[in-house]
DNA sequence: GTAAAGTGTGTTTTT
DNA sequence: CACACTTTAC
């Protein structure tokens, strides 16, 4: 460690050691364990800066999240910390931190490949599509190709991009992978194989990437010999944040852009990996030290976060995972309330006891925005959801359908896909199947007509459409004409919205139910697009990092300072904390899935999630065990089972939790109101089943 | 031949 | 409730 100057000293002073030997370590390889609540994104921010301050130009830092939110965070958090480091630019600083390459590997690797993919032959003005998407073309080949007709089992389009992916994602043939994981398709691996070759021509003549290919093309751009040097030039350190949750390729990128590891710091905690479905392996970060001879291994230990009784109990669950590495988590905060187990009938009375407690919480000053509701499976929260609309609570749901994948917004967003690439055979289907009167085989041909012509929209106006789409076709075909012209891209992007809004809502109400409301997404969406300043940079934006819930697409620009609970999946939870934090469904079944009890690593996965979820919490943790389940199944309305406590709590995890039921007998019949109200509506409920079917 | 309406079945997590 | 597949309507 070289001499620190006594400004730069005061600000570090507030590290603890193990903080401090890793912001401050010179250019070798650096491994930082961060278990959770230790302070890893004060440690990743102080690092930056203090390589800003050994001289390295920010621009040459390569910075990658798992999130744009937390590269953000992180570079805000640098700004902060070379203002106070003196630099006599004030204005200096923040430009200086805004250079910096934040973001994650994909949004990074779409900006990269613009930039550089020319030279291995990949066209700047790709368009970026989704995972539905991605579907829907693979739906489509498999159609096209008749694979898959008529035989049994044959994978359904979201298990097909499903093995595609892993294929790529962990660089293994499809044989394996098939062995490995989906067993149950290895009869169809020819046509497997015919497939996904047609998958990847296709995406080719398109000109479109998907969220693999970003990946992969930008770790075939690292290992060409040219590319490589080239992106080695670009960077001079690179730091990686949530290295548990990568995979081969990424790891690989890594390697060619630090093949020996100068430069490279990577941080991440192996008891919070949770990705392995991505393809993420744990792997990259216990052999980081192997991979990288001579790596500096830094283990943070001391928990700021949480208390200490929490503490005890989350350590324990941990013991018990099958692999692990030894850390054990310590807190100075010595006194705490217990974990609370919470009994409950149903999750009926689940999301009444949350609810409940989280306006007890907000009376004795806890805002809403410092509790969080957690669970496996979107759909856990559906009865809490029904309870907070119902009292009036606001709140905000991360995780499950985001509403970009809603199916009005991908309509709208594949007009202005089209536009920015007539190739883009997957947005074309999917605008020209839209209007009444045609369909997969019309669309085609339209598809095919619009190739020949050499992507001009004017061929469409040879197109004699049937009855049903005549009103439309004009108007349509204006539609995307005004859209391609070159004016249109001077008026702005919300105006480009504003006109496919027009053409597209009397489809809509036509298409959907829940016309209104589905309108209102669209506004907002234009809204939102008044933000960005092209096409192209809105159309990427909202593939590689969309609005993770409808309602922060609301509120983004205004920033509304309303205080809402917060629902997330425990997945979108990582990262980030609160002062009372809830988990709902800790029964088996739930957490762990029902979907991940083949193996002891996918069990250990799932322990880990729940250790991710409890690791939360500061001050008060709540772990939900309904008793009853009821059986969604159409036929078996009424059907319920009894739920056995999540494993996760064995018996010498028990006691760190104080068991309590959700109510106590008092508290029941206080509520006369709810429960006579209730109490008629199951009995309505029941009368009606007497004669349904 | 093609589009649209109808029927039966299975549900995680996300860049 | 969305998906794959089937039947009916144009």
């Amino acid at each position: 460690m070289s001499e620190i100057p006594q400004h730069i000293e005061d600000l570090f002073a507030q590290l603890n050691p193990q903080q401090r030997a890793a912001a401050c370590h010179d250019s070798g390889s650096l491994l930082i364990i961060a278990g959770a609540g230790t302070g890893k994104t004060t440690t990743l921010s102080h690092r930056v800066a203090w390589l800003i301050s050994q001289g390295i130009d920010p621009s040459r830092i390569l910075l990658l999240t798992f999130s744009r939110r937390a590269a953000n965070e992180m570079v805000r958090r640098v700004d902060a910390l070379l203002r106070a480091m003196g630099d006599s630019r004030e204005h200096a600083a923040s430009a200086r931190s805004r250079s910096i390459w934040g973001g994650t590997f994909h949004s990074t690797a779409a900006r990269l490949l613009r930039r550089y993919g020319q030279s291995i032959g990949l066209p700047d003005d790709f368009t970026i599509i989704d995972r539905s998407d991605a579907e829907d073309l693979m739906s489509s080949l498999r159609s096209e190709l008749e694979l898959g007709n008529n035989v049994a089992k044959f994978p359904r389009k979201g298990t097909l991009v499903e093995i595609y992916s892993r294929c790529v994602n962990t660089c293994l043939k499809l044989e394996p992978v098939l062995e490995r994981y989906y067993p149950w398709c290895l009869e169809h691996v020819e046509a497997l194989k015919q497939l996904f070759q047609a998958f990847v021509d296709r995406k080719e003549q398109q000109n479109i990437l998907d969220y693999d290919d970003l990946l992969l093309f930008w770790h075939a751009l690292s290992s060409d010999p040219a590319g490589g040097k080239l992106l080695r030039g670009q960077f001079e350190a690179v730091l990686v944040d949530e290295y548990q949750d990568t995979n081969v390729l990424q790891s690989g990128i890594l390697k060619n852009l630090c093949p020996d590891g100068a430069g490279l710091t990577v941080v991440g905690d192996d008891a919070q990996s949770i990705y392995s479905f991505r393809a993420a392996t744990v792997r990259n970060i216990l052999d980081f030290p192997e991979e990288y001879p001579g790596t500096t291994v830094v283990t943070l230990e001391e928990n700021y976060r949480s208390t200490q009784p929490i503490l005890a109990a989350t350590n324990q669950i941990i013991d018990e995972a099958h692999e692990r590495y030894e850390k054990k988590l310590w807190s100075s905060k010595i006194a705490g309330e217990p974990p609370i187990l919470v009994d409950c009938s149903d999750n009926n009375e689940q999301a009444d006891f949350v609810v409940t407690q989280v306006l007890e919480h907000l009376e004795a000053g806890i805002p809403l925005n410092q509790q969080a509701v957690l669970f496996r499976a979107s759909h856990h929260s559906l009865a809490l959801e029904v309870e907070l609309a119902r009292r009036n609570i606001a709140y905000h749901k991360y995780g499950g359908l985001k509403f970009i994948e809603t199916a009005h917004v991908k309509d709208l967003m594949a007009y202005l896909r089209l536009a920015e690439n007539p190739r883009d055979a997957v947005s074309g289907l999917r605008v020209l199947t839209l209007l009444p009167g045609i369909g997969q085989k019309k669309a085609q041909q339209l598809l095919n007509l619009l190739a020949e012509s050499g992507f001009r929209f004017d061929a469409w106006s040879e197109f004699k459409p049937p009855a049903a789409t005549v009103e439309h076709w004009p108007l349509f075909i204006r539609l995307m004409k005004n859209l391609s012209s070159p004016q249109s891209e001077k008026k702005g992007i919300s105006s480009e919205v504003h006109q496919v809004r027009t053409f597209y809502s009397p489809l809509l109400d036509q298409q959907y139910d829940n016309g209104p409301a589905r309108q209102r997404d669209l506004e907002q969406l234009e809204q939102v697009a008044s933000r960005f300043s092209s096409r192209m940079s809105f159309l990427e934006e909202i593939t590689l990092d969309p609005p993770s819930s409808t309602q922060d697409i609301a509120n983004d620009s205004s920033k509304t300072d309303d205080d809402f609970l917060v629902l997330s999946t425990i997945h979108s939870s990582k990262g980030l904390e609160w002062d009372a934090v809830y988990v709902l469904q800790a029964a088996d079944g739930s957490i762990p899935s029902e979907m991940s009890l083949e193996s002891n690593d996918e069990i250990d996965e799932e322990r880990r999630l729940f250790y991710v979820a409890l690791t939360r919490a500061k001050n008060w943790l709540y772990v939900c065990f309904p008793h009853r389940q009821y059986f969604q199944n159409r036929r078996w309305n009424q059907a319920h089972s009894y739920a056995q406590l999540t494993r996760f709590i064995s018996s010498k995890t028990l006691p760190l939790f104080q068991r309590r039921p959700a109510f106590n007998a008092e508290d029941l019949d206080t509520p006369e109101e709810a429960q006579i109200e209730t109490t008629a509506e199951d009995i309505r409920k029941n009368i009606r089943n007497m004669w349904s079917s």
